[in-house]
DNA sequence: CAGGTAGTGTAAATATTTTTACATCTCCAG
DNA sequence: CTGGAGATGTAAAAATATTTACACTACCTG
């Protein structure tokens, strides 16, 4: 087996992979609107042309334009970026980066959300 | 105010500024052995400098070296990095996220901290 | 005190990323 | 059938980022 995706993102190639996680796929059209600092569209054809050839992205065709979408399945990268943070913010303890995320908008959750967040917490207790 | 910091971070900047967050403080020679694929000592501590210039980081001097340090709060970044990971991945859902989080390693999640993050969740629905 | 080690400052070379430019191609309105 | 809008392909220019190199300073050790 080949490793054949490797290479660290630039940071233009970051922000389009996060944009077509965002929105599951999209057109190039698409992600130009997507990006704030809107460079042209041929700047981010390019860069996912490149993303492309690295093999972060694959393109299905739509009439004439071009829709793309990560190779990588968004659950497998939410858990890699997941991990990540947790461990460069939380030192690698998941409790503290839960607390943390609850604490950041715990008025915004419905009773249904935190009931949902409290079986899975039983689930895991359960297991013990 | 003039908005002092601002530019997005390149690839080499962004590891390093991680290793920060993760160490809290760090010179030269510490954010070099955290690397993965070994920059030279002297590429790290240009990459310093201009982090520094950028005003992401500063440093205090230690005998003959420099320790660096984020500029911005762990708090603070930590906080940025969650709802930029909620909205990639999650559709703007916090308790989506959370459910993710503790499926992730719901093993190795200790009662004490199951029940610490249970108590989190009793206070948030007390605030309903 | 001479020499080596471990720092820093800074300029310059190199490599990579980002942007621009322009040549096609296809479809559709008129 | 002609022209223009909206796509793509690709090369090359321009801008940035990364690495290397080397001068200099301070401290320690024999």
């Amino acid at each position: 087996m080949a490793k054949s995706e490797s290479a660290a993102l630039s940071r233009r190639e970051r922000e389009i992979m996060d944009i077509l996680y965002r929105l599951g796929e999209a057109s190039t059209a698409d992600v130009v609107s997507q990006m704030p600092d809107d460079p042209s569209y041929n700047t981010v054809r390019v860069t996912l042309g490149i993303l492309e050839r690295k093999g972060h992205v694959e393109h299905r065709e739509d009439g004439r334009r071009y829709i793309y979408f990560p190779t990588v399945a968004r659950g497998r990268a939410s858990r890699s970026a997941l991990k990540h943070l947790v461990k460069t913010f939380y030192g690698g303890s998941v409790s503290s980066a839960v607390v943390a995320l609850l604490d950041l908008e715990s008025r915004k959750l419905s009773k249904r959300e935190l009931d949902e967040i409290a079986a899975t917490i039983r689930r895991g207790k359960e297991d013990r």
